[in-house]
DNA sequence: TTGTACATGCATATTATTTTCAAATAAAAT
DNA sequence: ATTTTATTTGAAAATAATATGCATGTACAA
């Protein structure tokens, strides 16, 4: 028993979002969007976003970075997550659901998914009476190339 | 083919550790450290340290606090966590290995151990070649109480 | 006791996040 | 095209949590 996958948000969705709420398509949005929907990888700080975004407009604010996000994660469009100590990460959401393993030394970051480990995840918290909402795991290790 | 249970830390150990390393026995630390191996529950603030701490002695500091708990986790008498935002939570280090459900709307923390869960958790490290050094894994929902 | 290295308290520095506000600008109304 | 308006932006400052520098205090060994 499957559940329908959510469908995966992009760029295009945003910008129809944006119109549909009477927000304004502005120059700086379209650019953070283009970078965090069909940027190289999955998990930005905001940081690198901000980075990115200068190298096409060398005023963009932090500030503007940093609201943008936090509209993508109101909006559903975005999950924002802690990995340890430092900056959050924020990924598309919609993919796949699936956890990280997460290496110490380099910092890389690798995504699985595991169903019986989802399963019972869900009778553990049935068990305590408890509606679950979500749920983090995260994995912490040497990967194979720091192993050497 | 159960593992040898690490020892649990107590407020003793702490004690016999500061004397053997050359560290003083001072007020501050044995006022804290009573309070964190002896106290009501298992996850502390620091501000919650300190706040216990003061009605012993009105003196001690932040910053006394915050070094004694940096020094349990650097020596592995506590584990410090992050859930969610806000401030760290500590926990005695050595007692069963657990993982946590966290009420999001009464931030009620149940530990519960699931052995199945982690061989799946070293399985799927294993197969990506990870030297696995520790997880983390946290349910959010609401308990029992806050469904009424 | 007294000396000394370690510990403490206060203040301040860092780091990451969040907000304020005047100026800029997208989009609707003329 | 120009004006109007409400939203958005950038710069700076506020907040929150964590971390540190330093003068003073204190545990403990000599």
């Amino acid at each position: 028993m499957k559940l329908i996958p959510t469908q995966i948000k992009t760029k295009k969705h945003f910008d129809t979002f944006l119109v549909s709420k009477g927000f304004k398509k502005t120059r700086q949005r379209d650019i953070i969007a283009e970078i965090f929907f069909n940027g190289p990888h999955h998990h930005y700080r905001i940081e690198e976003i901000l980075e990115h975004a200068r190298k096409l407009d060398a005023s963009i604010s932090y500030a503007t970075v940093y609201r943008t996000m936090m509209m993508f994660v109101e909006i559903g469009f975005a999950q924002q997550r802690q990995f340890g100590k430092g900056q959050s990460l924020f990924e598309v959401q919609g993919r796949h659901h699936h956890d990280h393993l997460i290496c110490t030394q380099c910092k890389k970051i690798i995504e699985f998914e595991n169903e019986t480990i989802e399963k019972l995840q869900a009778q553990v918290a049935k068990r305590h009476g408890f509606k679950m909402t979500h749920h983090k795991m995260e994995l912490y290790g040497t990967c194979v190339s720091c192993q050497k």
